[in-house]
RNA sequence: GGGGGCGUAGCUCAAUUUGGUUAGAGCGCCGGCCUGUCACGCCGGAGGUUGCGGGUUCGAGUCCCGUCGCUCCCGCCA
């Protein structure tokens, strides 16, 4: 008989019945009743009833029956009797009847239950990882994640001609971007080196070097604030790249990836590939956003030309002086008491909206405070437009194009949460493409790069010498899911000329771009064949996947939001020696100097 | 760097709105009883500088100021 188990504590059934099994696991639970004693045992995988008569010579044998400490029991397999099976465990049919135990290790008090996986601070969580990873919830989510990353490396690799790379981890601090984490040269003093904040320059070297197809679950390092959904440090993205590829290509792969993964792990539904194509300055009009929740069913409209000569001054104001108004047609709320329409407007004041109007639409006609400003042909218009009737109603934004957007796109996001569209059980891809190649910096009133300098400009170079900067679309994209930004990709732009051509349109000469990007550069003078990609987020998939808002929820040893690790105590202070070697000197707390 | 919320027993929370007796409950812990439970049950017990410092008051967990910590958000995240 194995040392210490014959079954883990999710194995054993009838058919087991009358067999000899030797189970090691954690105490989950005890139920002692002074003579006969019940202890839950479980492991990874289960849990199974052990019993303990009294007449057993351990029954009394450890002091404490405490929860978490780790037994083996060894006995006879037997069936309960009707009357005691236990429909909601998998063993509930069977218990084992305890012959041997052996203590393989003991417990100490517990900070907190594992048994019951319910709310506590989670700094303690963190400082007790290896408790909170043994419950259930958290448990299953690492498990989940592991699965994941499996399917991910069957279908990419296996099935889609995919080949798997490691790039480095110490790498070349890039010039934009991220914060950097860096790490210090003991053999050329005064340098550093950077941990990757993508492998991106990396994986288009990959391309370069005349590989195919490039996968990896690639580590990501920045050092940046966190957030919910944002790790203080490290991420990991699903990182791929192609060569000879169209953007219609990379759709095709990544498409592919996810109808084939989700499906495997969740009976919701999964929007039909190919997933919706949605051109950047369509979402922003649309859903004030390029991150759309499509399982909201409400598309915002520009209505501005309704507005300039009207007699309502707060919109006609607007308009003349070059904003927009933007109307959100929704449908069955206007018999909704006052309240919830005052809600809505504290909402938008308190996002920097100056308000929020709005129309109602009844059998007698049309209810508002502002109704009496419009004419009857612009309220039959309006009506017309989104194909309103009765019980229906429209709210309005009126500010300059950016803010109304994106206020008309908060206020979309908000109504659906309010009318509960938002938890419904799918999931709603969608691709935001056709991103412009550069933006207006409004402080400076320079053009920048809008996404990703390494981006292809569609239409190539006669694009960027014929067209206004600001009109240039490039070979860049998103793909969405449910309002949440999975992945950002682009088609690379690998010609010399077109790349320093874009760098010089955003005011980067080229002896500047030589020195930051030489290698880069060198690469692309010796036969770069045309490639992109794309990097979804692995913790966002996982997090959609388990229904959880917090990354850490899906991090077997995250970093706390003060970037600490609580169990083994990173950061932390090094020896002298050790900053000697390196040429580092500190600067005491308070005396920082320069700047 | 900025804003909101929260700090009460080992854990989750109540008492704070309107300052007023000895700061309570569930779980956990300790002791006792209990032979069919599965969140076992029953009896008893220990456990508190109400984050910390100061102030107002006859009196502060409660009000005010400061500070520290946690949390969510903004900035930041090509």
């Amino acid at each position: 008989m194995h040392r210490y188990r014959t079954h883990n504590c999710a194995e054993l059934r009838k058919t087991n019945v009358g067999e000899e099994a030797r189970l090691s696991g954690w105490v989950h639970r005890v139920r002692d009743h002074g003579g006969i004693i019940f202890v839950d045992l479980r492991d990874s995988h289960g849990i199974t009833q052990v019993v303990v008569h009294p007449e057993r010579e351990f029954h009394g044998g450890i002091e404490h029956w405490r929860v978490e400490s780790v037994l083996c029991f060894t006995g006879m397999v037997v069936a309960r009797s009707p009357e005691t099976v236990n429909p909601r465990l998998a063993t509930g049919e069977i218990e084992l009847d305890a012959r041997e135990m052996e203590l393989l290790n003991d417990c100490q008090v517990l900070p907190f239950s594992v048994a019951q996986d319910d709310d506590c601070d989670e700094n303690l969580r963190l400082r007790y990882r290896f408790l909170d990873l043994r419950r259930e919830g958290l448990h299953q989510r690492i498990l989940l994640r592991s699965r994941v990353i499996r399917s991910i490396r069957r279908i990419l690799g296996d099935d889609l001609g995919f080949t798997e790379f490691q790039t480095p981890i110490l790498t070349n601090s890039s010039p934009e971007g991220a914060r950097d984490f860096l790490v210090p040269s003991r053999l050329h003093p005064g340098k550093f080196y950077a941990l990757p904040q993508a492998p991106q320059l990396f994986k288009q070297l990959l391309m370069i070097s005349g590989f195919d197809r490039y996968f990896q679950i690639a580590p990501c390092f920045r050092d940046e604030d966190a957030r919910a959904d944002r790790s203080p440090g490290e991420f990991y993205q699903v990182d791929l790249e192609m060569a000879y590829a169209t953007q219609e290509d990379v759709f095709a792969v990544v498409e592919q990836l996810f109808s084939r993964l989700f499906p495997e792990f969740t009976d919701k539904a999964v929007s039909p590939a190919p997933f919706r194509r949605i051109p950047y300055r369509e979402a922003m009009l649309k859903y004030g956003t390029d991150k759309p929740d499509l399982r909201i069913p409400i598309e915002i409209q520009d209505v501005s030309d309704l507005f300039g000569d009207s007699d309502f001054n707060a919109f006609r104001q607007v308009v003349r002086g070059g904003g927009v108004v933007r109307a959100i047609p929704v449908r069955g709320i206007a018999d909704r008491p006052r309240s919830f329409f005052d809600q809505l407007i504290e909402f938008t004041r308190e996002r920097g909206g100056k308000g929020l109007a709005y129309l109602l639409w009844s059998e007698g006609g049309v209810k508002s405070p502002i109704a009496k400003f419009f004419s009857q042909e612009t309220l039959e218009e309006l009506r017309r437009r989104s194909d309103l009737g009765a019980g229906d109603a429209m709210f309005f934004v009126a500010d300059q194009e950016n803010r109304a957007a994106r206020l008309a796109g908060e206020v979309r996001h908000h109504l659906g949460d309010l009318l509960g569209m938002r938890d419904g059980d799918r999931f709603e891809f969608c691709w935001i493409v056709d991103y412009p190649l550069f933006e207006l910096n409004e402080e400076t009133g320079k053009i920048d790069f809008s996404h990703n300098p390494f981006s292809l400009p569609q239409g190539g170079m006669e694009a960027l010498t014929e067209l206004n900067p600001l009109e240039v679309l490039g070979w860049q994209y998103d793909l969405v899911c449910n309002g949440v930004e999975f992945s950002s990709g682009a088609i690379r732009n690998h010609r010399p000329d077109i790349m320093l051509k874009a760098f010089a349109i955003a005011g980067y000469g080229e002896a500047v771009v030589e020195e930051k990007f030489g290698g880069l550069l060198r690469a692309f003078r010796f036969g770069a064949p045309p490639h992109g990609g794309i990097a979804p987020g692995l913790e966002r998939i996982v997090m959609l996947l388990a229904g959880c808002r917090n990354i850490r929820e899906v991090t077997a040893f995250p970093l706390n939001q003060n970037a600490q690790d609580l169990l083994l105590g990173a950061p932390s202070q090094v020896e002298e020696r050790q900053l000697r070697e390196l040429r580092l000197k500190l600067v005491p707390p308070g005396k920082r100097t320069g700047g």
